[in-house]
DNA sequence: GTCATTAGTAAATAAAGATTTACTAAAAAT
DNA sequence: ATTTTTAGTAAATCTTTATTTACTAATGAC
């Protein structure tokens, strides 16, 4: 039985990532590393200390450091004082770094609502309950 | 009706891809284009020419010459001739290739089946049909 | 058959990413 | 109170990735 879901919840992934493949495709503005960076702080969705980008990202902190003083420099993030720890410090996007953010998932959104004609209006409402079911569960997975 | 779908859909994103963060994390034999192009030849799993390799991974088809070269050599694909068109190239994975790959999974798969039972029976059934009706709609859709 | 296009290669250069070592200052442990 | 850890910064170095230009040989269009 559980062998079944896992390899249903695997056949998913390729599908999922397609689209992400093709979300970082044009983006002249930024370098890969800053991307990334302004993606999770975007998904993750609160201020963040720099090391748990380090640790979310797999990224070496001394790397950081750089990345972050170059997104802040161009107006995408900001950085203030931790209260709770004096050492550490919370990086946050600014509107600009979110709105980049919302271009991309846009294109998804946009490129989903598309195909999403090609089911019948019956199809459409499986899709929705499926899916839904499927973000329950698999949220409550992670808890 | 179709922005609560897309909704849905685009919820799954960020599980789906924390899952993925974790794929790469720790491959030291390998730089991450190499593991992108593994990665790609894997998922799409048949032999690709170098362009639709540079098509799919949006990078240019000169960077991939180097690339390639060094993963033929270190034994992770092999090149051979296209007989439909004598120009082109054609990329598969060698059991070595493939083998890298298959470790990954594995342990996406592995994680995956520890933590799913954290859900009760009943639900993990309901993930299963879940899962499956939105495989089945998702690929319909990409028709 | 000629000419423009396409697949792949090659080499040089520039830019970005990763690693190492070392430092400061706050926090936590003893 | 002293020592050890931890968060972040800094600079040097090395590796990888990206871009530009140019080339060969097969293909496709005319």
């Amino acid at each position: 039985m559980i062998e079944e879901i896992a390899k249903e919840y695997m056949s998913l992934i390729p599908n999922v990532f397609e689209n992400f493949r093709e979300l970082n495709k044009d983006s002249t503005e930024l370098t890969h590393m800053q991307n990334h960076v302004i993606e999770y702080l975007y998904m993750q969705n609160r201020p963040l200390k720099l090391k748990e980008i380090s640790y979310g990202l797999h990224v070496a902190k001394q790397q950081l450091t750089n990345v972050i003083k170059e997104l802040e420099a161009e107006g995408y993030l900001i950085k203030s004082p931790d209260q709770k720890d004096k050492r550490a410090v919370l990086v946050s996007l600014t509107p600009k770094g979110k709105e980049i953010q919302d271009r991309k998932w846009g294109k998804i959104y946009q490129k989903f609502s598309e195909n999403i004609n090609k089911l019948n209006t019956e199809e459409q409402l499986d899709l929705k309950y499926a899916l839904h079911k499927v973000n329950i569960l698999l949220n409550k997975m992670r808890e």
